[in-house]
DNA sequence: ATGGTGGCGATGCCA
């Protein structure tokens, strides 16, 4: 066998995506959480912070290049990456010059990132659910351009959408409900039809969930893991053929002063 | 329980 074959190395890169509500409340979350899992990748939302206040320096501390795409008190974006950021893209194309700041795009470590911030939508048929459904158009315009460049894709972020009833702790409180609608169901799938797979999008066995990511402060939801599933890495099929694992860390929700999210990650070879 | 808690920023808005 030619030696070359024998020497080849194969890498792991690993990525997480995490909605931290804030990264000044909870940068001692998110530095312990680097420090402790040492991600290649790291996409960040709801960061609430202008881009001229983002402590950059305990990241970069940490051997992260930086993206920011902040704006004041709400929403935000960011992705850390231990490798070179390039052809950083703030927004997504069709929204506008004047868009909130939930899409953030970058290439790097062979792979084009997006750190995406779904808006709530706040109740089905209200104002910002019409809202949301236009950014998920604007989602999938933008997902359709992407993939016929024919790179590695991995979209993460704060949906906003648990996918099915596997994803819900109680499917039948949140029936057609906000975050759980069959609209926002569609918009979501849409993406997936267009070609990205969900790693945690497991078929569940009679009375199994799927792993949840989020669980509301205001019912004290992690006390009883009353959660859903709204966070998602989605991938092309490049990266999902070389999915190692994916999972949700959530033993970081039950740290003291959590964010409401926990993150979820993945591991690929490559 | 039609509320609850939490972040921002200084008051209500947003989730």
């Amino acid at each position: 066998m030619p030696r070359n074959l024998l020497s080849r190395t194969s890498s792991t890169l690993s990525v997480v995506t995490w909605n931290v509500n804030s990264l000044r409340a909870r940068l001692d979350h998110v530095v312990r959480f680097l420090r402790e899992k040492s991600p290649s990748i790291v996409l960040l939302q709801e960061t609430k912070v202008q881009d001229d206040a983002f402590p950059s320096d305990p990241l970069a501390d940490l051997g992260y290049n930086i993206a920011k795409f902040g704006q004041k008190s709400y929403n935000g974006t960011a992705i850390l990456s231990k490798a070179p950021l390039e052809e950083v893209e703030k927004g997504l194309p069709t929204l506008g010059d004047d868009q909130e700041a939930r899409y953030l795009e970058a290439f790097t470590s062979g792979v084009r990132v997006a750190s995406i911030y779904v808006p709530n939508g706040e109740a089905v048929g209200h104002t910002k659910f019409h809202n949301k459904e236009r950014f998920f158009t604007a989602l999938k315009d933008h997902l359709a351009t992407s993939l016929r460049q024919e790179e590695p894709l991995i979209w993460g972020g704060d949906y906003n959408v648990a996918p099915t009833d596997a994803d819900v702790y109680d499917p039948k409180v949140w029936r057609e409900r906000i975050l759980c609608s069959t609209p926002e169901r569609t918009w979501l799938r849409s993406l997936l039809t267009q070609g990205l797979v969900d790693p945690l999008d497991q078929t569940p066995e009679a009375g199994q969930c799927n792993p949840f990511t989020w669980w509301d402060y205001r019912t004290r939801g992690f006390d009883y893991d009353r959660g859903l599933r709204i966070d998602h890495l989605l991938l092309s099929p490049w990266a999902a053929n070389r999915l190692q694992k994916a999972w949700v860390e959530k033993n970081v929700r039950g740290w003291n002063k959590p964010s409401d999210h926990a993150p979820v990650m993945l591991s690929l070879t490559y």
